[in-house]
DNA sequence: CGGTTTATTGAAGCCTCTCAATATGAGTGG
DNA sequence: CCACTCATATTGAGAGGCTTCAATAAACCG
């Protein structure tokens, strides 16, 4: 958060997910952490995980992984907020959502279950609550989406990715 | 670099600095590195990296350290591009290369070589050449910087720091 | 010194923001 | 079941930041 008030959202979590790696691994963090919905967590004590070293290799190799995806999204978060339109900012944003949570069972093939406001979007994108509001109704014009009563529905994956040249290769680390 | 041209720089590396971390983990980079300068840069063999718990602890150690920095260093950028303005954007860049150079003994306190094009600070901060050009007039003009012959001078830090809201703590990641 | 790259400046336009008002919806208590 | 209230969503009008296009100036380089 800004002096201002602004507020940016750098990261989104979906279940399995790790979260608080630099606040653990680094003893602080430069970012809070809140849910969306009720969760359910586990927690990996501090003392495991200080020294991944120390806990056999399954543990390690899931830290890295888990830092090489946060860093892919990130660096496709930074492509987004640098250089896409408002429009193929939240296509894009909708393309990854649907295939990170396809990959833990959470979405089908037509969409998936969206817990968010509009101003959160919007803390997302790096755009105003306004303009998403308009962005979305675009996109609904467009016969691109639907979403009610926290359901999103992408109606035409092909077109959103290709709108947001969405790649989503970079979602499989291993 | 998107369909229509465009290029975001999502990361710019300092000596010292690991790269290709995620190419050589992964087996596929989705982005390619060029040099600013001349460089000396030495490999590591993939067979040592690729199971860097083989290798005794030093190694897994670095490593981590340089993706949480890297990490820390994106989710920095993606407030940037997502919350900042065009001179803030530029003033937090500039704050974030003078600690970072400063670290590796390539600054001293009022400044540093930046061997870059205006059209790559767009590339960097999401602007045009052009308008990086005007915020660059108007740094000058609020005599915050000094730019001659590639060399840098950050003329007031303290402004420079205010106006970008830098936290260099992101930066010290153990 | 000529030629090419880079920087600078102007003018016009668009995307997005800001401010503000209205509408819709969810939850609550009567 | 309905009125009330609060949060959220929607829409309009105007302003501003940044972009685009284009032209000129400056710097670099063989």
């Amino acid at each position: 958060t800004l002096r201002n008030g602004q507020r940016q959202i750098t990261a989104i979590l979906v279940p399995g997910d790790m979260c608080d790696l630099e606040a653990v691994l680094c003893g602080w963090a430069d970012c809070g952490i809140m849910t969306l919905t009720p969760c359910i967590f586990g927690e990996i004590p501090l003392e495991q995980i200080a020294d991944p070293l120390q806990q056999g290799p399954e543990l390690a190799r899931a830290l890295l992984s888990q830092l090489l995806r946060d860093q892919a999204i990130a660096s496709e978060r930074v492509l987004s907020l640098g250089q896409r339109t408002a429009l193929q900012r939240l296509a894009h944003l909708f393309c990854e959502l649907q295939e990170r949570l396809q990959a833990v069972g959470l979405a089908d093939e037509d969409g998936y279950d969206l817990p968010l406001l509009q101003a959160e979007l919007a803390d997302l994108t790096g755009m105003t609550n306004v303009h998403v509001n308009r962005t979305l109704k675009e996109m609904r014009s467009q016969n691109l989406i639907r979403w009610q009563k926290g359901r999103l529905s992408l109606l035409d994956r092909p077109a959103l990715a290709r709108l947001a040249e969405f790649e989503p290769a970079y979602l499989r680390v291993p």
